[in-house]
DNA sequence: TAGTTTTAAGTTTTT
DNA sequence: CTTAAAACTA
């Protein structure tokens, strides 16, 4: 309703399928741009057809437009559409505000004196340089103290802000803040909040980099601005010139992520904040049936303080939802188990149009482990565990140590792994020394001058001579292990051609895939180091005893860790050797840990938290666990249970078709079985929106019974036929062939037998592909032989 | 001091 | 129930 006023007759032909409020969203102009965009209303749509006309029509450079995101997965989807539209948006810059500012520390970072080749700390990183700060605390307190500062950092406060009472008052906290963010830059390395906040110190530090960032970036698109905190509004303001043209897209209803620093004012007072912006709504919703819609606005309407807006169906009517309220939570699994599965093998959906939807990780537990007994494929997004793992923090940590020397954390995890004789008080020395070569005066080496401040290599290499033979031996080993790892990776050096480690130039990794050699008590494990950066991972893992290390622990527990160890030198080898890459492929494994593990399973039920759904759609959604305590958590009250409540609006609006919730009326916590309340928001539910079945608890009326023929087969009891006669599993030997299900890792078949020093030691190969070697005999409650009719 | 056993604690949600 | 931290022993 403005400049824009007669679109229909000189619009190009790719905007036509646009409604009218999307095709004033992108051709919009002139001002900055606030797009309220309802759940399920094209946002996405929008942004990329706006970025694809802004250089197709309006003859803007790709490379000065900046489009942010939240998640990577989003700015990927992004990148993807727009390049489809419009080629040449591949030269835009599509970044999470993450990657953006990791991106802008590179190369900008020396203004506030950080070194380029920084690595980034994740939470666990930051946790353990503080408890080293803050001695004698409780592991508790530290990681309380350890969020208290990521908060700080969200809200862009300095140890010395008076503002940093909001956050926390004691003034302990200061100096413990203070503290540490003065080691993190002794250390040179960064953690999640410095990446949004450092850079808007750099471009307020330095006027001449503003201006420059400002003539690069004419165009400024956030996305998921519900969810942007204090210190990304900091950075989106330092960013804005009075030429930059900024747009903002955003859903007060879906906010989300108030506990990690999200500020929903910054959308609330955007136009405030920005004066002179137009406000554009979508509230056109393509996504999902009429019923479904009202469901979820019927909850969220209990929110006070939302700008209001009115989401409209363009599908119009369709299923009602249902609720179905469970004994426990095995009948959950089992209902949405038995739901999915009548409903595929019915023809009326595959699993891919599924999705289940849970509050917390730890509840997907239940429905992988039915799901795999069942035979139903599934895809769990988001599970960080990979990364998580001792063995992947191990190999990271001394890649870290690798770029950079002064990295105490990455130090003090692996120089004494595996035990070397190098104990805590030789480290705590090696510390001191390095630190003492910071600000030592004395001239006599001159240490100070050539970067050796705090490099704790070099601080080794000095207190070598007065260790005790062990520790002198141990500490070389690693030292040594370092620097080959460092020559192979600069220089493209010789490298010791022993182990199929290969030139780092070998075009294709070989595909001679031999067995495991078992027997043999030899120590260097069967790493393969392919191409380029994937070599020098191998090289140090091995040459540092870490493949060792963990090598034995396989051995006894069946466990895949040499196997995750060569899952990760495999993705190395996606980046280009050299120090380069290596810093490429740290930053990506900190800032998108979501692994593709897409292998090969094309049709599959998705299993995702709440959380992880946001701008995803299926076609049939089951929302589970509905009870006080689990969603929401019992002690939300006021603005945190608004957000719980936001959340069940952001799951609900998922599902296009079909939408199912589930309340249980006892759960498992803690391995206890508790008996629990229905959700708060099933109370809030207009009772005509919603089918109910299952025993309803007091306060529920069923609205309708659910069909006869299908009831029974809804809620079936928890004995299926594999659990029956699976049981008997430890009589007998174990012969190559015998059939097993694993918990963890499903079905399987004995592929090797062999006698180990504990017993005899079994292999099997899983239908997933994994070979996992078992000793003696077992757990039998995560591991059992079965019958092969059951199989 | 290293590796084991015992005890306590704890699950939000994520870049 | 599972994991991490303290306590304990060889």
């Amino acid at each position: 309703m403005s400049k824009n006023s007669k679109p229909a007759a000189q619009v190009p032909p790719y905007l036509e399928t646009l409604n009218p409020e999307q095709q004033e969203a992108v051709l919009h102009s002139g001002s900055p741009l606030l797009i309220l965009a309802g759940a399920g209303s094209g946002k996405t749509r929008v942004i990329t057809t706006k970025i694809a006309y802004l250089i197709r029509d309006r003859g803007m450079d790709p490379r000065s437009i900046l489009a942010v995101t939240f998640t990577n997965k989003a700015a990927r989807e992004m990148a993807d559409r727009a390049r489809i539209i419009e080629p040449r948006a591949g030269d835009a810059m599509l970044r999470t505000f993450h990657s953006f500012g990791a991106w802008f520390l590179r190369r900008n970072g020396s203004v506030l004196g950080l070194n380029p080749s920084f690595v980034i700390y994740d939470d666990d990183d930051t946790v353990s340089l503080l408890a080293t700060l803050m001695g004698d605390s409780s592991r508790a307190e530290v990681k309380h103290t350890a969020h208290l500062i990521a908060r700080a950092k969200d809200y862009f406060l300095n140890p010395d802000d008076p503002e940093l009472d909001i956050i926390e008052h004691r003034s302990s906290f200061r100096k413990t803040y203070a503290r540490y963010e003065e080691r993190m830059l002794q250390i040179g390395n960064v953690d999640f909040g410095d990446l949004i906040k450092k850079p808007v110190e750099a471009l307020r530090v330095s006027p001449e980099l503003a201006q420059r960032f400002r003539d690069r970036f004419r165009v400024i698109l956030v996305d998921e601005y519900q969810d942007s905190n204090v210190a990304q509004f900091e950075l989106l303001k330092a960013l804005c010139g009075p030429e930059t043209y900024v747009c903002v897209v955003g859903d007060d209803d879906q906010s989300i992520y108030r506990f990690r620093g999200a500020e929903v004012r910054n959308i609330l007072e955007f136009p405030d904040r920005f004066p002179g912006t137009e406000i554009v709504r979508l509230e056109r919703n393509y996504r999902s049936t009429a019923p479904i819609l009202d469901l979820a606005s019927s909850v969220v309407d209990h929110n006070e303080g939302r700008l209001g807006k009115k989401l409209r169906s363009e599908r119009g009517p369709g299923k009602t939802p249902t609720l179905a309220f469970l004994p426990d939570q095995d009948s959950e699994v089992a209902f949405c188990a038995e739901l999915i599965g009548q409903s595929v093998s019915g023809k009326t959906s595959r699993y891919s149009d599924w999705a289940v939807l849970y509050r917390t990780n730890a509840q997907s537990l239940g429905f992988e482990t039915e799901f795999l007994r069942r035979r139903i494929p599934y895809r769990v997004v988001g599970s960080l565990k990979f990364y998580e793992r001792e063995e992947v923090k191990d190999a990271l940590a001394l890649l870290s140590f690798l770029v950079n020397p002064r990295d105490e954390v990455a130090f003090r995890r692996v120089v004494n792994k595996p035990a070397r004789g190098v104990g805590a008080a030789t480290v705590d020395r090696i510390v001191l020394e390095a630190s003492a070569g910071m600000f030592a005066g004395d001239g006599g080496l001159g240490l100070s001058q050539d970067g050796l401040e705090g490099d704790l290599a070099a601080a080794s290499r000095r207190v070598l001579s007065s260790l005790s033979a062990k520790a002198k031996a141990g500490l070389e080993t690693f030292l040594s292990a370092v620097e080959g790892a460092r020559t192979l990776l600069s220089g493209d050096g010789p490298g010791g051609e022993d182990d199929g480690g290969g030139s780092a130039s070998d075009p294709e990794s070989p595909k001679t895939k031999s067995k495991k050699g078992g027997k043999k008590k030899e120590a260097a494990p069967d790493l393969r180091g392919g191409v380029g950066l994937s070599a020098c991972v191998v090289r140090l893992v091995q040459d540092a005893g870490i493949a060792e290390y963990h090598l034995a622990h396989d051995e006894i527990a069946g466990n895949q860790r040499i196997a995750n160890l060569q899952e990760l030198a495999n993705a190395a080898s996606l980046y280009p050797a050299g120090e380069e890459g290596l810093l490429e492929f740290l930053e990506h494994v900190e800032l998108d840990r979501s692994m593709e593990q897409d292998e090969g399973v094309d049709d599959a039920v998705t299993l995702i938290t709440l959380h992880n759904t946001k701008g995803l759609e299926f076609p049939r959604v089951i929302m589970t666990g509905l009870e006080q305590g689990v969603f929401p958590r019992d002690d939300k009250k006021g603005d945190d249970l608004e957000e719980e409540r936001r959340l069940f609006y952001v799951g609900a609006t998922r599902a296009m078709d079909e939408l199912y919730i589930t309340s249980c009326a006892q759960r498992r916590l803690f391995g206890r079985t508790q008996p629990t309340q229905p959700s708060l928001f099933l109370h809030e539910i207009t009772p005509d929106a919603v089918r109910i079945i299952g025993s309803c608890p007091y306060g529920f009326t069923p609205t309708e019974q659910p069909p006869a023929d299908r009831s029974s087969g809804m809620v079936p009891n928890r004995s299926g036929p594999i659990n029956g006669q699976a049981k008997r599993s430890s009589d007998g030997r174990w012969q190559v062939g015998d059939r097993v299900f694993h918990d963890d890792y499903g079905y399987g078949a004995v592929t090797n037998i062999r006698e180990g020093d504990d017993g005899p030691v079994i292999q099997v190969g899983f239908e997933t592909g994994r070979e996992v070697r078992f000793l003696s005999e077992f757990q039998s409650s995560r591991f059992m032989k079965i019958q092969a009719d059951d199989f």
